[in-house]
DNA sequence: ACTTAATATTGATATATGTCAACCAAAAAC
DNA sequence: GTTTTTGGTTGACATATATCAATATTAAGT
């Protein structure tokens, strides 16, 4: 039996690898999101949700790396926030007009679960806590973006740039060395300008000793002065 | 008795201008916000609410205007939006950390409720269409700022300034001619430019005659031209 | 009414950033 | 293996935008 079946046989009781979130729910309750939810894995560049669509189901990123990003004007994008495993996808959506508000792309392969979207209101309502630790996640996504929205129209490129790397470095990697699962191209989207921009500043910092990239790898190879440059902007 | 005493001492019961909010409250549990709020008059210019501070209270604007902003790098701001009157102000602070996460500040003499934000969780806790369209509210709230992430960084400037105006026109005032209560300091906060690029978009809008200020006064004259400029950024 | 301070205006200039075009490298398709 | 495509790189150039400095205007204080 291939491994993709296999994945989408197992149930919420063994996963390793559900959100924190659902460790508020009683067994009951898992169960319930066990029989209404689907599984599926995605293959790096798929589109896992596009901005605009309804949202049937919300979704809990088991393995993989995503860009969750907005569709903005004539084809920019600007990138909310990459999505790591063991972490939920939900957004206003949920509260407002049942619609995704962005689009989420695998970066690699990627294995993700649709959860009914009825039925995890429903959980919000009937367990408190569980409830409680969603919206204080909800609360910390949106306060990313006002943080995101001051640097990208206060700060200038090259702090804009730093402050894309030390993102990936401290909260997805956490290492100073880390694959470049990012293109220019989404560089450029993570701190808003043109992709011949991200080039420039990134070969800048390169030519300054503050990265290194070889095999798609990436290397901060000075952490405390791109720090630095962050604060300065 | 000064009106300003008077009117601290009027019932939520009573009030014409409370937010639409507390009409899903029964009478008992408005009888709660009314023992367990604080009614403060502010002139304009003074600071209702200052970013970072402890979130002992939510707001409820009861007749005024007053600007939001986040307080960011070297003394700038980013305007997040205009308050009108019987609207309500609480943000992700509430369940993420109990903390305000931006600057209120009055832009014409207003009247302001301060309800205990301990009562008012309650309430959201005992009552749950109240929760449901508090949700609501602070869902389409994070939506605009998704928005303005996107003009501000992928629009230039005549397209930004044009969403600053018909932001005012659209969801303040619905007239094309309004007082001018935003100084070009505040418009430049809220279009994402330096101040002296506020004057001059404002100076080649009124010379292509798609506004005329005078007075204290600013009128939409080319509406439809405002909004093309808007579209083509 | 006078003085002071805050805001608004303007043009000159410097700088940041985007755009264009050409080219290269690596990966994917055939 | 060759071709095609995609992504990456580079420099020249155009343009958007900020900054600076000087002045005008308006509001506020006394």
């Amino acid at each position: 039996m291939s491994e993709y079946f296999d994945k989408s046989l197992r149930s919420c009781h063994d996963c390793q690898c559900m959100s924190s979130l659902f460790c508020l729910l009683t067994n009951e309750e898992l169960q319930l999101v066990d029989r209404n939810k689907i599984h599926v894995n995605f293959r790096a560049g798929e589109t896992i949700k596009k901005q605009g669509t309804f949202m049937s189901h919300v979704l809990s990123v088991n393995s993989g790396l995503a860009k969750l990003y907005i569709e903005g004007l004539e084809g920019r994008s600007a990138i909310l926030r990459i999505v790591k495993p063991t972490s939920f996808i939900g957004g206003p959506g949920i509260y407002f007009d049942q619609r995704h508000h962005y689009t989420i792309t695998a970066l690699v392969d990627s294995s993700v679960c649709f959860i009914d979207l009825q039925v995890f209101k429903e959980l919000l309502k009937s367990n408190r806590s569980f409830e409680d630790e969603f919206l204080r996640d909800f609360s910390r996504d949106v306060l990313t973006v006002y943080n995101r929205l001051i640097y990208l129209t206060q700060k200038q490129m090259p702090g804009r740039m730093a402050d894309a790397l030390l993102y990936l470095h401290d909260e997805i990697f956490q290492q100073l060395k880390f694959p470049m699962i990012l293109s220019r191209f989404d560089l450029a989207d993570l701190s808003a300008m043109s992709r011949e921009s991200a080039v420039k500043v990134l070969r800048d910092f390169q030519k300054e000793g503050l990265i290194r990239i070889s095999d798609h790898e990436l290397e901060l190879t000075d952490e405390d002065a791109l720090r630095k440059i962050s604060r300065i902007g």
